[in-house]
DNA sequence: ACAATAATAGGAATTATTACTATTTATAAT
DNA sequence: ATTATAAATAGTAATAATTCCTATTATTGT
């Protein structure tokens, strides 16, 4: 992969956030930068970055998000604000289990849990 | 909610697999019943039926699937053949416990293991 | 500096889904 | 049974997210 100062510019934006941005927001953020970037660039690099395992790509319902943070964990998504939180539901050895459970070869356990955030009360 | 003759038709689909169709296979196989039914009134009968929780509405990457199976349960998705396995990995006193352990009201626990079938070996 | 080729902008195309509107249909009241 | 009502529908247009295409630009090995 050559480097692009476009890409580098993406991966910025992408680490420097806990938001798990979709890709329309990261493109808004980096045309403050880089005015004439276009959406393409924003995808086609998201999915660089996400095959080099330099991001992951997150589904939340039908939109793609994008997270810096590749260590195994889950999140919580709010159903009313729509924020995705970080959270450490299981260590890896309880992860482990679960893949060992099925006849599967497993290579991921995404799990997100729907409620309302502290902020609505 | 009225009755309606191809929301029945529906419905019946839906319940007649264990394949987590798409709206549109699910639009095919009502074609060959009523000609004439429209991909519209599939989308608006198939979240009719989940608003009436008759069925579950599932995100697959960014599609939208649809599940018979109201029960909590999981899945294990097939990252080559696309196919989406019905599993129950924790039983309903874990999954409650999860929902208390953060300060956060939840509601649901969704969880995928992504992997390799048994049907690639 | 130059050649090879990856990366890009800008826009068209695609896919999944929702919205709109005139017509049809289920059903409740007469 | 006939009629009035509002929900359901077909067919199509619109939208949203994403991917594809092509001529041009930028990076990098020589």
């Amino acid at each position: 992969m050559r480097y692009s100062h476009k890409r580098e510019a993406i991966q910025e934006i992408v680490y420097g956030t806990n938001s798990h941005p979709t890709a329309d927001w990261i493109f808004q953020k980096a045309k403050v930068k880089i005015p004439n970037i276009s959406l393409g660039t924003v995808y086609r690099n998201l999915k660089q970055l996400d095959d080099a395992q330099l991001i992951n790509t997150i589904y939340d319902g039908n939109i793609a998000r994008y997270d810096w943070n590749r260590e195994p964990h889950d999140h919580l998504k709010c159903k009313i604000c729509g924020d995705m939180i970080d959270v450490q539901l299981f260590d890896e050895q309880i992860r482990n289990t679960i893949k060992k459970q099925y006849k599967f070869d497993a290579d991921d356990v995404l799990m997100t849990i729907i409620g309302t955030c502290n902020k609505h009360k």
